[in-house]
DNA sequence: ATAGAATCTAGAGTGCAATCTAGGTCAAGC
DNA sequence: GCTTGACCTAGATTGCACTCTAGATTCTAT
């Protein structure tokens, strides 16, 4: 699950399709050290992925996505590099996040709640024709 | 609802103070037009606000809580500053941001579930010193 | 062998949303 | 009256996360 020794090797185009990221965007996060492990090359210097780098990179999408910022994500890579032995500081650092989705995600329903309550409310004005509690352009005297 | 005839005159730093943003931000606001009118000034050239200023600017920070770009509430507030007979159009537009947040909880949602997923694995080999199922530092060769 | 596509580096540029700076003006309390 | 804090404008700067540029090199298919 982490070796290139048999049929594994990807190039930066492959990778890009696989991840939806962009070919910029991976030389990006490999300057940002946000991989697992020096990216490899071959003898012209073109950068040669694993499998697992994919892998690791939709882990990283997952977590971009839901709001890590790359920093985050920096320091999580680093806590795999550096070995085994930091796994609980792994698992704070992913508790940590859960617990800042878990917030994001209570934040986005609350907002959902009122916007949809804003909806209704167009919706009926729309249907019936009455301006009751809709914002209208008010005076600026 | 929207008068400040009686006494209902706030202060820049009053504004600031009751809807979380910066007077920086109130003034940028101002220039990007993402008032329901002009904001009166004293004598002096200051902002005056009323309490319906404060009340737009609270649906705008769910607005943009909830991921609405300035240039989206900014085409609300044409809206409402062109007058009636657009509510449809409000309507439209606050249906596809709802829309959009659906989506956002939903893809959080998703996120959420591999991040406990990988809290769960964390957790597990934290407790009992196993290493089954974890990133660990791939070699580079 | 060679054309064309893909990749390389270093560094500049983009877009969003503020946020801050400089150099003043205004207003409230003592 | 005067100090002190809040406020004013215009424009520069920040931070994040890419994204693109230019010019050179490498790989692939014919």
């Amino acid at each position: 699950m982490s070796e290139q020794a048999t049929e594994d090797a990807l190039s930066i185009g492959d990778v890009a399709k696989a991840t939806g990221l962009g070919v910029h965007a991976l030389r990006f996060f490999e300057r940002e050290e946000l991989f697992l492990r020096p990216i490899p090359r071959t003898a012209g210097g073109q950068r040669v992925y694993g499998l697992a780098d994919v892998e690791w990179l939709l882990l990283c999408n997952r977590l971009r996505d839901s709001g890590m910022p790359i920093a985050g994500v920096k320091r999580f890579a680093r806590l795999v590099r550096s070995g085994p032995g930091n796994e609980p500081e792994r698992l704070a650092l992913l508790e940590e996040h859960e617990r800042t989705v878990r917030d994001k995600i209570a934040d986005l329903t609350a907002s959902l709640e009122i916007i949809h309550g804003k909806v209704l409310t167009y919706r009926k004005h729309v249907e019936d024709g009455t301006a009751a509690g809709l914002w209208s352009p008010p005076p600026s005297p």
